[in-house]
DNA sequence: TTCGACACATACGT
DNA sequence: GACGTATGTGTCGA
């Protein structure tokens, strides 16, 4: 009915069937570890700009903290429920305060003369997806806040970054619904580095002074986030369909020019304007859960299914248990 | 049958 | 410990 999984940091995961079992919205017990991800690939490359010969590696860093049981050998998620996503990256081990002060090139494509074009890159940022694992159309994901009917939707938004170690599932679990003001400082130097406070020893052609905002997120945290509400979860009406959540790091740049034979003129994607100038999300490394399963707001996937029915409906319910 | 909307319940955070 | 909050899910009806 349980399995409990104990982490290295003393926080467990414990994974059940919502079919068999109902837990209270608000327990920890809904809180747990996800699938981990795999490397899909790396994309356009980047080098230091006072040492252009040395490119740099880059390492996402993503876990699901929310939404998804591990039930008969699968992963399991509810259309209805929130799941939790977080990802920080690595570049080459470097602290922030390295890399803010530092200045990056993107490599973004070879001319005819074989010559490497390079752009300055004016930040980092992570974006998550959802993809059928059918014929690889993506899903829609929708995100709400803690107000869920009585705030307003949207779609999450592409998180500016700067490269850190992820908290620990226990922090994330912490910090999900914090309003005190004594805790949000415990936990601020956790997610998030303030330009405005820190303006000693950096360069203006640094790296932090293109950051979009002055509080800049060590951490992307897409929190409340479910699967969009149409999503047919079933391919036949017996099989399940099969998604995957994606997470890719990117270079964002200024202006969306690029030949269009390039290699990598797809992956390119115009964020729209800021600061008066038109920037592009130029992907750097993506990774990808295992394949995902879905449950709809079927009768069956819940346990009051069975609790009050008679025994013929009973019988009916497992013929048409999926 | 499906989905938006609203309702209820219950552990959490203050 | 009371009170407001956040979120899983029960339910109605288009």
């Amino acid at each position: 009915q349980l399995k409990t999984l104990t982490h290295a940091d003393g926080t467990t995961s414990t994974y059940f069937d919502k079919r068999k079992l109902k837990i209270a919205p608000r327990s920890t017990l809904q809180f747990k570890v996800g699938p981990s991800f795999e490397l899909i690939g790396n994309y356009n490359e980047v080098f230091d700009l006072k040492n252009s010969s040395k490119k740099i590696n880059f390492q996402l860093i993503p876990r699901i903290d929310r939404g998804f049981d591990y039930i008969e050998e699968e992963w399991v998620g509810y259309k209805r429920n929130y799941f939790t996503l977080v990802s920080s990256f690595d570049m080459d081990g470097k602290d922030f305060n390295q890399v803010l002060k530092s200045s990056y090139l993107l490599k973004l494509y070879q001319d005819g003369t074989n010559n490497n074009i390079f752009r300055k890159i004016k930040y980092f940022a992570i974006k998550i997806k959802a993809m059928s694992d059918e014929d690889f159309s993506e899903i829609n994901l929708i995100q709400h806040t803690a107000k869920r009917d009585k705030g307003p939707q949207s779609s999450p938004q592409l998180c500016p970054v700067i490269p850190s170690p992820l908290p620990k599932h226990q922090i994330i679990r912490e910090a999900s619904n914090v309003r005190n003001i004594a805790k949000k400082k415990k936990y601020d130097s956790t997610f998030y580095f303030h330009r405005e406070q820190n303006l000693d020893g950096f360069d203006i052609e640094s790296l932090v002074n293109s950051y979009p905002n002055d509080c800049i997120q060590k951490v992307a945290r897409f929190e409340r986030i479910q699967f969009a509400s149409s999503i047919n979860v079933k391919n036949p009406p017996q099989k399940n369909k099969y998604f995957r959540l994606h997470v890719i790091l990117g270079a964002v740049i200024d202006g969306c020019e690029f030949p269009s034979d390039s290699q990598y003129y797809s992956n390119y994607e115009n964020i729209g304007m800021n600061n008066g100038s038109i920037e592009c999300f130029v992907p750097l490394q993506e990774m990808r859960t295992p394949q995902l399963i879905i449950r709809g707001r079927s009768p069956s996937n819940y346990t009051s299914y069975n609790k009050t029915n008679t025994v013929k409906e009973k019988l009916q319910s497992q013929n048409l248990s999926q």
